[in-house]
DNA sequence: ATCGAATAGTTCTATTGTAGAACTATTCGA
DNA sequence: TCGAATAGTTCTACAATAGAACTATTCGAT
């Protein structure tokens, strides 16, 4: 095995490892930030007003590529927000095509509620590891979402 | 500010820190995954697929129990994968409530190719990073995984 | 200035995953 | 032995999703 094969396999080995935790923790957070909100939103709707609460006019257009979905899969969340009350469709007055979203009061509300229950649950994971390694954690795990957001698998 | 509260409030920041990448990260890449597979199954598919084969006379309690969901979600998939060819149902013989999973050679064959295009799609992000990155970043990680497995939240 | 192309968003249809209650079949245990 | 527990399925309802067809509006090349 020469060096670049070698250098593979243990990369390979390392994504093996990288896969198995990743699809536990992944469904069960999920799950458990699920369980944390579930009167009050679901988690993909918690995403989404996380988005609109953090981003001044934002567009469904814009939600749709920041989620990597369709626009019509937008709609159909958006909609059901609406129709509850947390959030609110303005259209633009120079460009009426678009749509800006935005929280309601009531929403605003609900976002600073879920947001305190989803901080303290994970806080409290993150109190069984120390400041260096959650350090050392986060920054590539940063590094790593920034590569997947670009969309750039490749070399 | 004394001290316990200043720690509080690093925890928090670094958690609103991770929260931030953990959401673009997960959601990314169980989309780019989706996209890598999609002929053959849906990640959650996969997942099962995966569990299946990696475990040996599974059952729709344990899957329902890994997977954090309800059994009537597990018979749901598992049926759709059996009407496909892929899952076999085999009732025991000695206690004839149980019904083990197994994966069928198309099973085999399609489980080993999905594997193949989601491990090299991942080694390709891993490339970016050196092995202490990635060894540092696994470490917690499985740890946290571990942590979340056992649902405990609390110190 | 006009008209075809592009853009923003919605509607509609179909599929998947999910929860929970009601159900069948089987086994356990006091 | 019979009621309780267990394993799994069925049924119903809903959320998220994709994609095609659609409306309304704006852009841009001529």
């Amino acid at each position: 095995m020469n060096e670049m094969n070698e250098k593979n396999y243990e990369l390979r080995q390392l994504v093996e490892r990288y896969m198995a935790a990743y699809f536990v923790l992944f469904k069960k957070l999920n799950v458990q930030i699920g369980e944390m909100i579930q009167d009050e939103a679901t988690l993909d709707q918690y995403q989404i007003i996380d988005y609109i609460a953090t981003h001044e006019n934002g567009t469904s257009t814009e939600l749709a590529d920041a989620f990597s979905v369709g626009k019509s899969s937008i709609t159909a969340i958006i909609t059901r927000l609406v129709d509850r009350g947390i959030i609110e469709r303005t259209r633009d007055v120079q460009d009426r095509r678009v749509v800006y979203l935005s929280l309601t009061e009531r929403g605003r509300m609900l976002y600073s509620k879920m947001q305190g229950s989803i901080i303290d649950m994970l806080s409290t994971y993150m109190g069984h590891f120390t400041k260096e390694e959650i350090d050392s954690f986060i920054k590539p795990f940063e590094k790593l979402a920034k590569l997947v957001e670009e969309g750039n698998p490749g070399i």
